[in-house]
DNA sequence: GCCATCTGGGACAGAAACTGACCTACATGG
DNA sequence: CCATGTAGGTCAGTTTCTGTCCCAGATGGC
């Protein structure tokens, strides 16, 4: 309860919370004296979390941003509010993270205490999915694999090939890979005896077996080249847009997200946007439907052609 | 580098990995006995982070989820993911964890590297803006009044009224609170010596003056109270709809999410969707649309407004 | 300009802890 | 049956930690 250690945890999980803090009323939580509250804060400071001190009167101390991550104490809702946000941008794959989100919501599900973990589910129903092309990937799948492929453990699992043949398939996993908007695991197959990069929307209640299996040498580079040899389905094909949109640039630039690309204003009622990154075009129609505002399309000519499909679509839906 | 508590710290973040560790190994890490391993992890264990051990050869230590949520340690890029995708849940108001989100978010910023910060920017740029009603909520500015509610910290900020009228405040923040898809800042107006509650969105560039000031009392139960009393304007009204999607109920299943309602199959190539929580129709209209098959609406009357709406100005955009 | 209130840090003595080096018991898989 | 892993007891020496004294310096309010 009130050993040395536990009572760092405590002070960084105080810290952490965005007030200052008075030595005194640390000590005093803590159950120490004001001046191994000093000590315990010299302490941290020499293991590298940066805890600002204001001097005088109405002074305190904060931990600020440093130069290492300090480790995140959280309480449950934020817990969940974590796996929650993490669950949503690997599954719809936030473009140069993906990776990066899987192995954090490995990290957080791990450990996600179970009361809590119901409750990321069901709040994860009011959320939708972005990617509108092809089928999605459960994200619980993916942190079975990449915790599987950490842990160099045994994998079970049915494969849909292309062919549409199902199959099931023993595997040591090696790494999970993220290219062109779809996931990709590389494993060694037991049965084929030879390394294969298998679609994870292909794989089917991946299950590990709990048996560790020693390294093997990837014939390639790394993983990630790995897959580019293999892979037969080159991603989609990507645009990027020019519109006219019928709606002043200020108020369009609170909608578009945080790297809208370029927007020029026109005129007080209407700008023009040119999309800088490239995009699928279902992903890019979406966005400018989701836009709420009139808008002419001038780049590119199919970006037009998926609109009038769209347009159609949800006309005869509306019958 | 190398006390007790700073290796408690560094065992905490090995086990955090998903995969096995033998004690020997993990001794051989923090240059310490294998026998100091065995005690750091009965020390680990009485503060309450269980770690399974598996017997016997090919054994080894590994963290699992217990009843509390253990302090996470991430590297630079799993905090990044973090950030951006709590970034992207609080901004978008996923449904039930808003004040959570926001909270963890504060957190994360808080301590964020400063090299680490223009990647959470820059990686934002994939993502799309959700919610279609209203002008959105920067997570940043949300990340600015929580930690200053949370310190008591006193702040200016430019608001514009419901008439359009612009002015400077200087208030005392309470607390954020989220109602009806807004975000409301309670505080007491230092100007006009009373308490107010201003919506997030109207907010314009608050800043922190980093002084503390003496808390007051609040007229009202508790701020979620209060932003009840004042709010004129209730939130947009929700529906529940239901449609007849014509695609196999199994393909539709993975691209509605993880509670996609009640969806029930017709026969093959057609089913029945019964979205059982209630959304705006701007959500729902979008949502359909982006499913990407055809549709047909049976309920609410609204939503086929909606979409016909929709339907005529991106047609009108595509030429 | 004074005072209250805060951080910062030195010195010291007693208490508490931590560590490594033994040891044995027990579980597991080949 | 053996190798390899966890689990844990004991012991002695060392280190570390804590609380209680100090006093210096910074800051804001009166």
């Amino acid at each position: 309860m009130s050993d040395t250690p536990s009572r760092l945890l405590n002070l960084l999980s105080l810290l952490q919370t965005p007030r200052e803090w008075p030595g005194s009323e640390l000590a005093e939580r803590l159950r120490v004296s004001p001046r191994t509250i000093r000590r315990d804060i010299d302490r941290l400071r020499e293991l590298g979390y940066p805890v600002r001190s204001s001097m005088g009167a109405e002074g305190g101390y904060r931990l600020v941003a440093g130069t290492a991550m300090p480790p995140l104490l959280l309480d449950d809702e934020e817990a969940v509010a974590i796996a929650v946000g993490l669950r949503a941008a690997a599954g719809h794959a936030v473009a140069g993270i993906e990776e990066a989100s899987v192995r954090a919501l490995a990290k957080v599900i791990q450990v996600l205490p179970s009361r809590l973990r119901h409750r990321v589910s069901t709040v994860n129903a009011a959320t939708m999915p972005l990617a509108g092309d092809g089928p999605t990937v459960d994200p619980d799948d993916l942190t079975v694999l990449v915790a599987a492929s950490a842990g160099a453990e045994r994998l079970r699992f049915g494969y849909r090939d292309g062919d549409g043949t199902e199959s099931k398939r023993l595997v040591e996993p090696l790494r999970l890979v993220h290219a062109g908007r779809r996931w990709y695991l590389v494993a060694y197959d037991n049965h084929r005896d030879d390394w294969r990069s298998f679609r994870v929307d292909r794989i089917t209640d991946p299950f590990p077996t709990g048996v560790r299996a020693s390294p093997r040498e990837l014939p390639a580079e790394d993983a990630a080249a790995f897959v580019a040899g293999r892979r037969s389905d080159w991603g989609l094909p990507t645009f990027r847009m020019v519109v006219t949109l019928h709606a002043p640039a200020s108020r369009v630039a609170g909608r578009l997200g945080d790297a809208p690309g370029d927007v020029r204003p026109i005129d007080e009622h209407s700008c023009l946007l040119d999309s800088s990154r490239d995009d699928s075009l279902e992903w890019l129609a979406h966005r400018m439907a989701m836009l709420g505002c009139e808008f002419e399309v001038h780049e590119p000519p199919q970006l037009a052609e998926q609109l009038r499909a769209l347009s159609a679509r949800v006309s005869r839906a509306a019958g």
